[in-house]
RNA sequence: CGCGGGGUGGAGCAGCUUGGUAGCUCGACUGGCUCAUAACCAGUAGGUCAUCGGUUCAAAUCCGGUCCCCGCAACCA
């Protein structure tokens, strides 16, 4: 069996700055890689930024800046999460690096040999005033919602298409084979009966004259690949695909983990286009809700944003990852605030583990012995089966419950133990009393490694040391 | 009949796949305690599980109807 583990974020899209949503999605891509490199298997993790298409091109003409310089910005602030959140990503690609667009290339070449990608007229309807191309949907009686007196103008060009729709019952019978292969159930069940409805082939490319920002279709100058079609074909070329090829076995098949709008592209398109070039599917796609603030999608019109960075200043990295981990429960749609935040913050950290490890260690400090902790280093995350399921199936809050009973049955030992008035004439009773307490600190501190490392190594190092740690203070 | 998600004590949620005493966190109230970050512990109150009907010995859970909320278009995962 294979010891390696390899999972990957979607590619952000880097016309806007970090949203807390892709926060919560790296983070989540984080404990996993943590928790299966303390099972002890060899992890590649990855992610990056997707740097194709219109809208970033339009966004770096409104600031003045060429779309390179532009990219170049905003990948500086992505990889900056890297220090914000503490993700340990192994690689950090990006769609305009070197050696993805060869891939995007050569992996366009083999899906075409194989036949699955052809010319075709395509239709759009373009609105002069904003000068975009927009779909059927997104007209309100034929008009373009902000400039109904502008006319619609119907534009046709030659654009490549893949066909899609030869996929349907190879996607299905793969779903059929692979039970677990989406998380949660629902979403799994959704993107069934998308490809049951049958599927449409889409198109692949634009017209480079009109959109230069793309990776060349190979042999064909004019045209630019549509960016979806480049930027799913990361997941391979950050291993090294097609080069690579022992670095990419050693990796490939990997987990993904996105958000509930990636679902078709993560579970079905990038699925189809693998087997287009005869590679084999992902193993498993995690999928996310949203996350809305008091009920109400995060919008900077509403002026109800909150931020990565914002969080941080106020909570510290690690209370933010928790927070982020367990503000909702997986694969549904989370509701937050500030003060629901702040709440959680409080009863759970500064309250729970906070105070309990502040409690236990100054318990701790009276006692003449000193413990070797050395013995149970390894513990939380040896055939720990219920840990390994929580998180086969994208279910951190599981493993944050557990610990959160665990903090609380520490403190309800010491209140039944009394450890202060044992002190002085029961010694015996008041050393297995501290022993426990401080063995079962330290089991917690063990545990929370993966979600929050820098608590994890403070608690471990306090007991070891016998140092009293202030960890989350009360806000 | 476009597609999908949701409606569970004051708030936020779990439970629904595999029907069988309605659970968690926060808040409120009462009492206890002092080792601790005015933290902690014990206990109390509070729910006809949106609604109507069906299946069943038994429905929050399965089936059908109805009502309401939210996404799918927008900077965004």
């Amino acid at each position: 069996m294979k010891n390696t583990y390899y999972i990957t974020t979607t590619l952000p899209y880097v016309n806007a700055k970090p949203h807390i949503g892709f926060a919560l999605e790296i983070v989540s891509a984080d404990v996993l890689a943590r928790a299966n490199k303390l099972f002890g298997k060899e992890v590649f993790f990855n992610t990056g930024t997707d740097e194709h298409g219109l809208k970033i091109l339009r966004k770096a003409e409104e600031l003045g800046v060429s779309a390179q310089e532009y990219c170049n910005a905003q990948a500086k602030n992505f990889k900056s999460l890297r220090d914000l959140l503490n993700v340990e990503f192994d690689r950090f690609i990006r769609t305009t690096d070197a050696d993805h667009k060869e891939a995007a290339q050569k992996f366009w070449k083999i899906c075409d040999e194989n036949g699955f990608i052809y010319k075709k007229n395509y239709k759009a309807n373009y609105c002069v005033g904003c000068e975009l191309e927009k779909t059927n949907s997104e007209l309100v009686d034929g008009k373009c919602p902000d400039h109904p007196n502008a006319e619609i103008e119907i534009i046709e060009e030659e654009n490549y298409f893949f066909k899609f729709s030869e996929f349907g019952e190879r996607l299905l019978k793969m779903y059929k084979d692979n039970p677990d292969f989406v998380k949660p159930k629902k979403r799994f069940n959704e993107i069934i009966s998308f490809v049951e409805q049958g599927l449409q082939d889409f198109s692949i490319s634009r017209l480079k004259e009109k959109m230069p920002c793309g990776v060349e279709v190979p042999g064909d100058e004019k045209h630019v690949m549509y960016v979806w079609f480049d930027a799913l074909v990361n997941y391979i070329s950050t291993l090294g695909w097609p080069n690579e090829e022992e670095n990419f076995k050693k990796w490939w098949p990997g987990v993904q983990f996105c958000g509930k709008d990636n679902l078709r592209q993560q579970s079905a398109m990038w699925q189809a286009m693998l087997m287009a070039a005869n590679l084999p599917c992902s193993k498993k796609v995690y999928v996310n809700g949203f996350i809305n603030i008091d009920g109400q999608k995060m919008s900077k019109s509403l002026g109800n944003v909150i931020s990565p960075e914002e969080m941080v200043q106020r909570y510290g990295v690690d209370a933010t990852r928790y927070l982020l981990l367990s503000m909702g429960s997986f694969g549904e749609d989370a509701d937050i605030n500030w003060a629901r935040l702040d709440e959680k913050f409080n009863a759970d950290l500064a309250n729970g583990i906070g105070n309990l490890t502040s409690r236990v260690i100054t318990l701790y400090k009276k006692a003449e012995f000193d413990l070797d902790f050395e013995k149970s280093k390894r513990k939380p995350f040896v055939d720990n089966i219920e840990l390994e399921k929580s998180l086969d199936e994208g279910r951190f809050g599981d493993e944050i419950t557990r610990i959160m009973k665990l903090v609380q049955e520490l403190d309800r030992s010491i209140e039944q133990q009394k450890p202060w008035e044992l002190i002085e004439n029961e010694p015996e009773a008041f050393r297995e009393s501290i022993e426990g307490l401080a063995r079962g600190v330290y089991f917690i501190g063990l545990k929370l490694k993966p979600f929050m490392p820098e608590t994890s190594e403070s608690i471990v190092n306090s007991l070891e040391e016998k140092n009293k740690v202030k960890l989350f203070p009360r806000l």
